[in-house]
DNA sequence: AATCTGATTGTTCAC
DNA sequence: GTGAACAATCAGATT
């Protein structure tokens, strides 16, 4: 079976979850796409690309997964977090996803930051483009880090009704 | 050995 | 405005 089924998810006969997203492709570069754990070095052509924030359905899903496993220790298998939790967020009220999503809020509030960060890098980058060899990355962060700003609030806001 | 895949939804980036 | 890709996970599958 050479793996690579085109779409595996695609399966629905009695249950239909999506339509027909065909999200499994990520893309294939050549090397690692996303996981997270670049160590072999190569994957990651960024020095510093920030990963994309959890959504209110990861964030929940974290916390979804340690209680399927929990009660599922046998399963092993992500798809069945995956659709268990597809399953679940959907049946959770608005109310429910929304400490998920403020936590989510939260993140791509931080990610924000790393957007800045990192455009502001590929800006010097492609001012060498091809002489990334660097060289010349002396004061990387001369104005930085002066223990002069720092900010960390939580700042919960709440005014949820719903039904 | 190391990389890749599956499966979910949401978000974010690029054009 | 739309499309495409990717975010976590974990163990198997593949190269």
């Amino acid at each position: 079976m050479k793996g690579a089924k085109g779409k595996g998810a695609a399966k629905k006969d009695s249950l239909k979850p999506v339509d027909d997203k065909k999200v499994g492709k990520r893309k294939a570069p050549a090397k690692a796409v996303g996981k997270s754990k670049a160590k072999a070095g190569k994957a990651a052509k960024d020095p510093n690309k920030p990963k994309r924030p959890p959504s209110a359905f990861f964030v929940f899903l974290e916390d979804f997964r340690k209680t399927f496993k929990k009660e599922n220790p046998n399963v092993k298998a992500v798809s069945a977090v995956g659709k268990a939790g597809g399953e679940k967020w959907k049946s959770l009220s608005a109310a429910e996803k929304a400490p998920y999503e403020a936590k989510a809020a939260k993140r791509k509030t931080d990610y924000e930051k790393l957007m800045t960060a990192y455009n502001k890098k590929q800006e010097s980058m492609v001012e060498d483009e091809e002489s990334e060899k660097s060289k010349s990355e002396v004061d990387e962060e001369s104005g930085q880090e002066g223990g002069d700003d720092e900010e960390d609030e939580e700042e919960e806001d709440d005014e949820e009704d719903d039904d």
